[in-house]
DNA sequence: CAAATGACAAAATATCAATATTGTCCTTTG
DNA sequence: CAAAGGACAATATTGATATTTTGTCATTTG
């Protein structure tokens, strides 16, 4: 029943993207995934181990370009100081996951859920965010601008302390008018730390 | 069909504490409660306005007791450095959630629950521990064994800093093999911050 | 023969009537 | 008359059963 040429993992995220965004996590099934590709739930069962395995990917692939990649855009920008990078850089990780909990509150909500997993996948991104900071820290060591010390260590504890405005456990939390002076708050905590 | 004198406010707590830890915060009934009482359950409302509002109760005298009242002993006593009693508060303070999740498994459920509400009550249990701490730095900055600053917000941001430690949403997490490790960085990063 | 299908079993979820719980309030009791 | 009881309506939960969904695999198709 299928037209198209070859059905592609990339093509079936796709699929799986648009339901979920339509239906919600909870209501979207394999079959409506593969009703929206015109082929049997079996075809996708040829690219994906099962459906956690399919929620995982499209998880994987949304923290990536949504996230992950455009920090990196900061995190990779050797102009200006260290100080300032590493506060966008901070500002726009919370940004952009308080942003997407609300308008893109399906895929915000299957990540939150595949997060509740624990799975090997989450702690990939977070290496990946940690070790996007942890650049930025040495630049900062490197230039005198931070206190000499370990830069990945560091990172983790800059990222760890700043759970509460990322962490997608604390999003309800993210509605509280405070929330922006608690992290200027914390963030002059980090300063004192680190310069 | 009472038989044991008036009924107090305290004896319901002790009550649903009592029924709450056998039968967990999912299973438990106000008719449950009252049974334990021999009373009808009309007569548990009128000294709580709804279901809610006694679990609420529950926990609110369960942190106190557990939480609050145990480290107030700690930010209380005014021997030793200020440095030395924040890294035993902290640490009692981590210790208790942590060692109660998995010990008193069904009443951290409770708070757990009751947490999500975000209600006043939480709020106010938190503005307490953050007045504990502050209490502590107030101290260490009169004895200039930290720098200059205000107590109360230099207080919350470590709060905040350490929740993934001590938030029940981070429950989960507190099992991972570099919690200790984890809340080590944390702490030097904050000690750099504030000696 | 690689890719897809569709029939199938096992597991999960929806449905809906029966039952239990919550919360109110008028009555009873000491 | 203050405190408790218990009948009651509204809401929520349970449990038995029907339906859907997941995951497998022998067969079909291009």
């Amino acid at each position: 029943m299928n037209n198209d040429l070859p059905l592609t993992r990339e093509a079936i995220l796709d699929a799986a993207e648009q339901v979920l965004r339509r239906f919600g996590p909870d209501k979207t099934s394999v079959v409506d995934i593969a009703k929206v590709l015109r082929v049997s739930h079996g075809t996708v069962y040829r690219h994906f181990a099962s459906k956690a395995s399919l929620r995982e990917a499209v998880t994987e692939r949304w923290l990536h370009k949504s996230i992950a990649e455009p920090l990196e855009a900061i995190a990779g920008n050797v102009n200006g100081s260290a100080v300032e990078r590493l506060k966008l850089w901070l500002e726009a990780l919370i940004h952009a996951k308080q942003s997407f909990s609300l308008q893109d509150s399906e895929m915000f909500a299957m990540y939150a859920a595949v997060t509740l997993d624990t799975i090997e996948m989450i702690a990939t991104h977070v290496d990946c965010l940690i070790e996007q900071i942890a650049r930025i820290i040495r630049q900062g060591m490197d230039s005198a601008e931070f206190k000499p010390g370990q830069p990945e260590v560091l990172a983790r504890s800059i990222f760890i302390a700043t759970s509460r405005f990322h962490h997608p456990a604390h999003a309800r939390e993210w509605l509280a008018e405070t929330i922006d002076a608690d992290f200027d708050a914390v963030w002059n905590l980090i300063l004192l730390g680190i310069e």
